[in-house]
DNA sequence: CAAAAAAATTGATGATCGTCAAATCGCCCA
DNA sequence: TGGGCGATTTGACGATCATCAATTTTTTTG
């Protein structure tokens, strides 16, 4: 009994294996508790949202389980993917931290557990442990790079490299070996979003895909993705070794 | 001679009216000046690096006087221009509250005079005032916000619209505004600091800036924009108006 | 299960952009 | 003041990409 409860994220914050990974790991045992008892867990049906655009922040999210997608809209109204969250992560600690509305929306990808904290229980936690707020910096610290990272990378690489550099990323999260080396990946997106993610038009990112297919890349089928040799993914991305 | 020393940023925290603007804001007197004995204050000349990338962290840096650039290098070799950061700016707390080592070089792109405060002391005064802390906190956040804010514009925007965008933002800080309402600006970048900025090839934005000046949009001499109808610039970015 | 809606693909076309190369301009330094 | 070197501009060309429109496929819904 107490096994199956250890498989199932959401319902106990003690047993919860997730908080050993992120910002929770610097609270005590007594902090865990009282996180415990002000979390309130529910789930979300594929393409639910948790928190839109511009609403007030009440508190923030903790994913439980699920794969969750942070949107935010462009001058032309189009839903822009900035990132995908995962089993562990905590959402809207920004506009928690410093009192603002939502900057981005959240929607859960597929079914989906997702655990909320209210705003005076995070503030009593701070207010109990310095150590708490040091992590959220970090947190805050860790998306800045990546904001960064991807600036430098749109700045010069086509759309092409782009979408392979995000097939890795999504390849290590969703993606499993074969015996023959070869990977299979279920992805969690649609081709819109895939697009979005790399500010292409989702015509243009049908045209990569089968330009990937024709190469011998990867094969595509529906939201299937297989890649037979990914060292030619690896390939691709390979900087032109200069100096 | 007290008149004198006001106008002179950088030689004394109390006198600096910079403080009032940014992090240091909190401080009690005592602690200002803690920060000010020690703080030491150098001027750098045009083109001359304040801290360079992968460089261990031994401290911040406070903007007096002057225009810096804040940079990263993309996967080619090619410097990136991310930022600019101006009179009160905090540059390298990154590194600092994180222990991590430089993550851009920052350079001074005319005549500076930047103060550098000591880790230790920044950790002292962290000890001591714990809303300096929320301060970097609101910092880092504010910046995360510009870079979504980029991600989002980089991947919808043609180069002509990013690149008037960035006049607009630039008009802001370096333009002055005539009496008949045109604008002047004497630009702190190169070309190829321009181009890099809006993720462009440094020819591309020559041939943008010859375009603009066939619509009659703006006019360019050397480092010198005149833009005229200012109207006209804001037209530009305006959105297709939809729903 | 069938109709309706949304998503994805495909084709054609023009605009934008990157690349290579050459020429010109401007600035720093001897 | 005159080289010299980097920055900028210009030209030519091909590649990439967005747009519009039509079609097919998949998903949703009654």
């Amino acid at each position: 009994m107490v096994e199956r409860r250890r498989t199932m994220p959401g319902v106990n914050c003690f047993e919860c294996q997730l908080r050993y990974r992120n910002e929770w790991s610097v609270l005590t045992d007594e902090e865990v508790g009282l996180l415990g008892r002000a979390r309130k867990c529910r789930t979300y049906r594929a393409g639910e949202p948790i928190f839109l655009i511009g609403e007030p922040s009440h508190g923030i999210y903790c994913i439980a389980l699920g794969t969750v997608a942070i949107r935010k809209i462009d001058a032309a109204g189009n839903p822009v993917l900035l990132h995908l969250a995962y089993p562990g992560d905590t959402l809207g600690y920004r506009g928690l931290l410093l009192g603002e509305n939502r900057c981005s929306s959240a929607e859960a990808l597929g079914p989906s557990k997702v655990c909320f904290i209210d705003k005076s229980t995070v503030q009593a936690l701070l207010a109990k442990n310095p150590a708490l707020g040091l992590q959220f910096v970090r947190r805050v610290d860790s998306d800045l790079n990546d904001a960064h990272a991807k600036l430098v990378q749109n700045a010069t690489l086509s759309n092409r490299t782009k979408f392979v550099h995000l097939l890795l990323v999504l390849m290590n999260r969703h993606g499993c070996t074969a015996t023959d080396g070869s990977h299979v990946m279920e992805l969690p997106l649609s081709r819109r979003d895939l697009a979005s993610m790399i500010g292409a038009r989702h015509e243009t990112l049908s045209r990569i895909i089968g330009r990937l297919e024709e190469d011998g890349v990867a094969r595509f089928s529906g939201r299937t993705v297989f890649v037979t040799r990914p060292s030619s993914l690896l390939h691709e991305i390979k900087p032109p070794l200069l100096d």
